[in-house]
DNA sequence: CTGTTAGCGCATTCAC
DNA sequence: GTGAATGCGCTAACAG
């Protein structure tokens, strides 16, 4: 064998006297052999180190069994979690991922887009970025997707998320149980749907409580570190600061964590933080973080399936489940605490660890 | 334009008036075509919505333009920015990503290498686990595959990582310029390229400096939370645990962070720690961490660069460069101190933020 | 059970 | 410049 020899059905099928259409049978065990010719095909294959070659395989059949994932940004810790559900369910079902970064940016997805529908993908998973109306394009075309994490309004099926309403609430429940009164939130981006659930949830909260949500504490304007950074400054000067801070995002609070470091404020003495997504390393920081998570390899495979279901059912048949909702779940460490002056904290011990079922 | 529906270059061609190579060469820009014409196709392609069928051009071509990348585990936040700097330059190239993760596990590696063979993509780019041999039967096939990160010693050309030497070497002589005589270092796992270069620079540079390593202040048991953990107990029960600990990865840290902090062990009063790989999160440990980074983007945006050059190089060509060595950069933060009772530190104060050149 | 045959959609000779 | 014909490697429908 030398190196990297081109060797097809023919050459098989040759080298084991048989024809073209068995070899075919052999390797899809579409119908049946006999095993004594099974036998010869297999050692013929094993000779001439022979893969079928999965291209002309899909020319013929229609399908790649590839699916695309267009996610916004691979450096953000919360994708690469989704990711490795998506690929260890896809790969169970004998898919691969074509895997596509589109860097926040709505004209780069749509490239992406374009591009996995040019490949015949069998289909897409999509968290999609601010401003995207790339999508509207493929879900025209009958084209098998499901939205992951950041899910258009529009989305008539296909979704799987976080229910983050009910995580926005949950953080801010812990915050108001613990007797904050003067609760600020680092919202993010009001175009991206976890953010604006979040938001939605904290207000709900807020107002359950009848407790005011003063618009100089919430800050919408972006995702990055800088804006956690201007954000937490912002709050610091303000005649009345807040005593919690709740952020959506892991970027947002190391700026708010570098903006309290600045002006030496003390984590939970002075004011208690929780985000949103448990990384590994929250854990670590002193005072370790609390956090509202999401299960975000339950939310690829969860994705995946439901693209799976798609791609694979009747014509005009409906979804058993249109959308997907995960629970979030609080994870209370030692960055949240009573407010300064707050009287015993007895009343604030929570009684559960999961707020999801609320 | 009712759904999915199939068009295919005859349909193009048909309302354009034209031939199907006329439509082609419109594509490909592969012949001179009157510009009437040309401006009649690229109107019947708008208005059927036309994209050509990848899959077809492929079997055609020998080729797909899409590069197979094969990483032992994506949640390891390492590996998403090198992902993001293969998928960068790929992009740029015209070239998609198929995503592989091997679980750390040499049998699924394998079944990743043989799967991307018959989907025939143009290349694979790896950063094989301990243990794997796959990739043999590859290179024996002349497959173009380039080694990122995690080299095998037998790699004859195409390999991309950081000088680990290096960095082993100037993390152990940023410690030892501080007075440390006792270091201790967690490695890791010997099978893997980094991990044992790593503990070779910090042999190196023990040595140059005439420093005892004792044997007991080596481990080397794997590469998760728990060695780190169980690492980080035993050098703290010695009679004479260390003043400075270098961990090889940042799961390793984990550890022994968590089991510095079972027994009270403040960082730096009692123990400096130095890591490798810089991560975002690091600046805001408290204290910070004191690391060797390494530019992982640009060790991926090279590998991709590197493989580009085997796929299309002559036969027989050799390579300008078969094996790219990237720089190491110490970044000296608070986690790394004078040994506990040293006097001044005047000596120790490091002159430059970059070890890498020396 | 097994072999022959006709395309899948496209790029690419070759005649015109 | 343009168009008709051939085949990339495979599957599936059919004939033996």
């Amino acid at each position: 064998m030398e190196g990297r020899t081109k060797h097809t059905m023919r050459d098989v099928a040759r080298l084991a006297g048989v024809s073209i259409a068995t070899v075919s049978a052999v390797i899809n065990s579409s119908a049946n052999v006999s095993s004594e010719r099974k036998v010869r095909v297999e050692a013929a294959m094993a000779a001439l180190d022979y893969h079928p070659d999965e291209v002309a395989r899909s020319l013929k059949t229609g399908r790649t069994n590839v699916i695309g994932v267009v996610i916004p940004d691979i450096t953000n810790a919360f994708y690469p979690e989704v990711v490795r559900g998506i690929e260890e369910a896809a790969r169970e079902t004998g898919y691969s991922v074509l895997l596509c970064d589109s860097s926040e940016d709505a004209a780069e997805e749509r490239n992406h887009l374009s591009s996995l529908f040019s490949r015949r993908v069998d289909g897409v998973l999509l968290a999609c970025c601010a401003n995207s109306t790339a999508y509207d394009t493929m879900l025209r075309r009958r084209f098998p997707m499901v939205f992951v994490d950041r899910v258009p309004a529009s989305a008539a099926e296909g979704t799987v998320s976080t229910d983050n309403i009910q995580a926005g609430y949950a953080g801010a429940r812990h915050l108001i149980e613990l007797g904050h009164k003067r609760i600020a939130m680092l919202v993010g981006h009001l175009g991206l749907s976890p953010h604006r659930d979040r938001l939605e949830g904290f207000r709900k909260a807020m107002q359950e409580s009848h407790l005011p949500i003063h618009e100089e504490y919430l800050s919408c304007n972006g995702i990055a570190i800088e804006n956690g950074i201007l954000a937490g400054r912002d709050l610091l000067n303000l005649a009345a600061p807040p005593t919690a801070i709740m952020v959506s995002n892991s970027k947002l609070l190391f700026g708010l964590i570098q903006a309290l470091d600045e002006k030496k404020v003390n984590i939970p003495d002075q004011v208690s933080v929780i985000s949103f997504d448990d990384y590994i390393w929250n854990r670590y920081f002193s005072p370790s973080l609390t956090t509202v998570a999401q299960d975000t390899n339950e939310l690829g495979r969860r994705s995946f399936q439901l693209l799976f279901e798609i791609m694979n059912r009747r014509d005009g048949e409906e979804l058993a489940e249109k959308h997907v909702r995960l629970p979030a779940e609080l994870r209370i460490r030692t960055s949240t605490a009573p407010p300064p002056g707050h009287a015993a904290s007895l009343t604030a011990k929570p009684a559960a660890m999961s707020l999801a079922a609320s």
